[in-house]
DNA sequence: GATGAATGAGTTTTCATTCAT
DNA sequence: AATGAATGAAAACTCATTCAT
């Protein structure tokens, strides 16, 4: 039950099922994937699949679990108190955007795609996800818009808008926009900027 | 054949069906939903679908026809040289952000999903949507950024990042964040001033 | 819906795989058929069932009900009274001893092996077929009882005996027991007498 | 080999197998069993059972011959030239109706349910338990109907009968009567009589 | 002998699409 | 043009059985 070896066989027999199916979802998306898909990728019978996991949607729910867990384990922000602004906008832009960009892109869309129309998926994005994400950067947000005289409400959506900003971006992206695809490393210094001042001039 | 009237007699015929695909894929998803569905809805046999689309897919080809045609058309932005700045930003935010709220967020969710899978369809969007839109309101965000001492690529990245920005904020808002569900018609004050002086106090 | 003409040929077609169903259940047993089985005996594809019955266990329903409404059909007694006491235990043993012999012992087979197993089905009977045929005959007999001095509570158990005993023969039969095999059309006579007077001598 | 302490583990063994499968059977029938099932419920591993049976209907041959031998075992009649008639038939009456209440009415029920469809059962219920039966009391009852001037072949089908009314209450009783549920250590002395005299007054 | 992970054949069921009426 | 019954390919999932450890 509880021995140590086993345990560990199982864990690696899970994570290369949801490799192969992280492989063939991102390729084929999650509905024109079939088990047998997956099983083939992983180099296994149909069979095995059920013997790790409960269901199709089981394969995508340990994928969204793995993509929140690699989000989360990264977003150990450090302690804002030290950063000026510029520095905090900065790091708070780049993880998502970099991590994003750097392996999962693909698989991010077909998450992101079935959690559109799947409740299940949708709910657990949003307590295991974004509420936590919020949660750690509202109050330092929160904070500095008010010193700068802007209300708590206003500054609020603003964090909203940002968020949103980094998830349109990626969709952009998913989208196949050539001008991002191209310069996405230059986002994070390009939307710092943007952030802090809007369109307005800088130095003056 | 090219009778007019037939004519006329095929474009309502089409557009029921729409219709009817229109409120079950809101409802239930595309893949989800049945070509029975949509016949029982429209009131017509399953067979009958089929004399007027090619396949289930074009349904949501169709839907996204209307959609795009249905933005498009509103999005006749007034002559950009008669605006002052804050007036165009606004509008350039107030039409998506509201059009989307009104009818139908629950179709853009559908819509997007799919297209999050489907080449084809995100490709119409890249050509048919996106192009168009950011090749309206470009040239008049360089122009102005220009103005202000920003450079070409630096204003062409943030034309993304806020187009990215309404994107994001309606799928924010499809995955039931209550902040957004609650305040969303502050959203094109709050987000016309953001986007202009971004965190800076405004004033001074 | 309500067409006349539709109705029959909705109702022939259920009957259709009804048979097949019928045929190939007795040959094989529930279990060991195939929806594949019953579709390629009936000529028609395996999805087409599924227009008609719901579900796999829904053909044995169908079956049921068809033997249901046989049994009961036939089981309509002439009016009790106008008989004498040998008569209407012929006939009562008569009846469902004859019907079940001429088509239908192998269905009953199977329909019997899975009344066992299936509480619905189970249920069924109880309620449809057992319960009233009883009801039917039990006054007849309780009345006969007491005239000759048995009581209620004994007689209702000799009712559900004979009972029994229709329903084991048929059990045996079905088993292969040669002599019941060879002789089965004795029984009724048989059986009138030995229930009327037992093993005692029935001349004295 | 015939080492006897190997012979007993091999047979302690294979009974805690049977025992395991005889209550899972009797829970949820033969078909909706799973090897799994038994084996957890035996409390070893599922490959373990095949070390003891070659195939999951041989588990069931295996219920089927212990049940066989309790039932003969017990069904050792003392003399029968010893006894009156009514005492005989009596006797004869008993032991099955106590026993099946006893403790394997449920599992009686899945052995018969596979018995009406799986050919094997059936000719070793014919050949191993019905005809031995059958021998062991078809001559006391000839005897005895002889005296009462009944003919061969009609006290073979009262044989026959009589042995089918037994086993129709059994399936009665497990179709949930009632009145056989409340009244069933009753049967004894009411079918005793009723075999003896019928529905003709007793006394007289 | 015991284990239990791996297997993959086999089954039910769904549903987009066709086509005779 | 409209119908809707028929089709059958496809897919998820189960589970008896095997066999390497």
């Amino acid at each position: 039950m509880t021995d140590p070896i086993q345990e560990q066989l199982i864990a690696a027999r899970k994570q290369q099922i949801l490799d192969a199916a992280a492989v063939v979802f991102a390729d084929k998306g999650f509905h024109s994937t079939t088990i047998r898909d997956v099983a083939k990728r992983a180099g296994i019978a149909d069979g095995t699949i059920y013997n790790y996991f409960d269901s199709k949607p089981a394969l995508l729910m340990g994928i969204f679990e793995r993509m929140r867990a690699s989000i989360l384990q990264d977003a150990v922000l450090p302690d804002p108190a030290s950063l000026d602004v510029p520095t905090f906008v900065r790091m708070f832009l780049y993880h998502p955007l970099m991590a994003l960009k750097q392996d999962n892109f693909g698989l991010f869309r077909i998450v992101l795609s079935e959690m559109l129309v799947n409740d299940d998926l949708r709910q657990r994005y949003q307590s295991q996800v974004l509420q936590p994400m919020l949660a750690g950067v509202e109050p330092y947000f929160l904070d500095y818009a008010a010193q700068q005289g802007i209300g708590e409400l206003e500054a609020r959506l603003i964090v909203r808008a940002i968020a949103g900003m980094i998830l349109g971006l990626t969709l952009e992206y998913t989208l196949h926009d050539d001008l991002l695809t191209d310069h996405w490393e230059h986002l994070p210094d390009v939307l710092t900027t943007f952030i802090l001042h809007g369109l307005t001039p800088r130095t003056a």
